[in-house]
RNA sequence: GUGGUUGUAGCUCAGUCGGUUAGAGCGCCGGAUUGUGGUUCCGGAGGUCGCGGGUUCGAGCCCCGUCUUCCACCCCA
């Protein structure tokens, strides 16, 4: 073991036990997704460096995966000059699915009968620093739709994502804001021209609390006039309701913040499960493709970021070229999910990743023929099953069982009588062995 | 991208001030016992101390680089 091989930083690898747990995750979403009328699409991995950058952001861009170009491309590099990326690199991994989605739009709008509902469950990558619930290679699961701007849009992806985490018996908080009431509380404080220092900042206050949001709100040019005010809104919580309260009086006659108002009042009024939908005035988002109603999804009791994220945006597909297709999207991060079902413990017990059942081998020869047989015939019934091929020590035999994670040992078999063992509690029972229906009663 | 942290047997970890042949528990392999595993006993294998340089008479330990882990920023699922 002089260099133990490894995957590269921040990629892992999933074995049969993981993989249970991700399918039947993935397995919900899908479900879920075309209960609610969307239809699948994938798009390749990587898109051209084009498609890419400059919509996510100066710090999104620099997140990028950019896929060296083959060939001799550096013949074109002046002598001892430092290549430009573009000369280097014309293709990079694809950053998220809510862009290549607003791509392939753009690329078949006039075949396309809007509005176009998909959803998309695929790898993404990102050149960040891995830590815990941070990945460089990961999935989304997103579902969006293009071509409508009603509102109902945006009741029905709140209402999708109470559905899919109710399914997956895992307790969140949707938090819900608009962009609109963002961009005229940042006016009503003195920030109209400086929106992203605004929302970036009271996006913070959960982590640094009214301190350090005042603090750097100063740093980054709070006229004192409004400090005031500005703790003021910060200090209180609200509920939604008084959020709502707080706003009108707020936003005063800002033509822009009524409409928010009127907007996000819409659809609370609508969404199938209000009590887990909570209107957060400081939610900022940092993808600034966003133009309308914001979402972000927290797992409740579990400190491990946000599970899923979304909002409208009305000009993404303009960028490629198609104007006036308004669209509304929402994700959900699969690999965040699974941890956070994980640290619950809300994985049903139930989840297969080994065989149902593993006959042990007989030291008979004939024995071992006739057990052989009756595993070949529990196949063709359905069930998992599994022959241990060699005559090796019964304890070796258990010790592998145990390891791959199965419960009932098939410890002999006289004429048609089998003899199985659950190795939880040692209690051996004997059933006839075409009984399928008393086989199955046990993997229940 | 910034700052820090981690790496010793299959696993969890010791390893003093730089000093001889690198340690434990569990696991693994073999044998005995156990009348179909899980008990007990005996024996055994397995490590160029993440990788590459350097300092030193001598490096697991000190220095530099690199990869990896986790954490705080940044940002985000």
């Amino acid at each position: 073991m002089a260099s133990a091989p490894s995957t590269p930083k921040g990629t892992r690898d999933f074995n049969a036990a993981d993989l249970a747990k991700r399918r039947y995750v993935v397995d919900l979403l899908r479900q879920a997704f075309e209960l609610h009328g969307f239809g699948p699409l994938e798009t390749p991995s990587f898109e051209n460096l084009d498609t890419l950058m400059g919509k996510y952001g100066e710090e999104g861009d620099r997140l990028i995966f950019k896929i060296l170009k083959s060939g001799n491309f550096l013949e074109a590099v002046a002598e001892g000059a430092a290549p430009k990326a573009s000369q280097i690199a014309d293709k990079a991994l694809r950053y998220d699915l809510t862009v290549p989605f607003a791509r392939y739009v753009a690329q078949n709008h006039g075949k396309l009968a809007l509005p176009f509902k998909r959803y998309q469950i695929q790898p993404v990558w990102r050149a960040d620093r891995p830590q815990k619930g941070r990945f460089r290679e990961f999935y989304q699961c997103d579902a969006d739709v293009v071509g409508s701007r009603s509102l109902y849009q945006e009741v029905e992806l709140v209402d999708l994502y109470s559905y899919a985490f109710d399914r997956l018996d895992l307790p969140v908080e949707i938090r819900l804001n608009h962009r609109a009431l963002l961009a005229a509380l940042a006016r009503r404080f003195g920030f109209g021209a400086a929106l992203v220092d605004f929302t970036v900042a009271v996006d913070k206050l959960d982590k640094i609390g009214v301190e350090g949001v005042l603090k750097e709100l100063r740093e980054k040019g709070a006229d004192e006039s409004h400090v005031g005010a500005l703790e003021d809104w910060l200090s209180v919580p609200r509920s939604t309701q008084e959020s709502l309260q707080y706003l009108e009086h707020l936003v005063g006659d800002d033509p822009e913040g009524l409409q928010g108002l009127t907007e996000i009042r819409f659809v609370l009024d609508r969404v199938s499960r209000p009590d887990a939908v909570v209107l957060d005035l400081t939610l900022a988002r940092g993808l600034n493709y966003y133009t309308g109603a914001i979402f972000e999804v927290r797992a409740l009791g579990v400190a491990l970021g946000s599970v899923g994220g979304g909002g409208r945006y009305d000009d993404l597909t303009s960028i490629f070229g198609v104007k006036g297709v308004s669209g509304i999207g929402i994700s959900f991060g699969l690999d965040r999910i699974v941890l956070c079902l994980e640290e619950l413990n809300a994985f049903p017990s139930t989840l297969q990743s080994a065989p149902q059942i593993l006959a042990l081998h007989p030291e008979n020869a004939a024995a071992a023929d006739a057990l052989y047989a009756a595993v070949r015939a529990w196949r063709a019934a359905g069930i998992s099953a599994e022959f241990y091929p060699d005559a090796a020590a019964t304890k070796k035999q258990y010790a592998w069982a145990e390891q791959r994670g199965i419960t009932w040992v098939v410890q002999r078999i006289e004429g048609d009588e089998v003899f199985i063992k659950n190795t939880l509690n040692g209690e051996v029972i004997s059933c006839n062995k075409t009984d399928y229906e008393a086989l199955n009663k046990l993997f229940n």
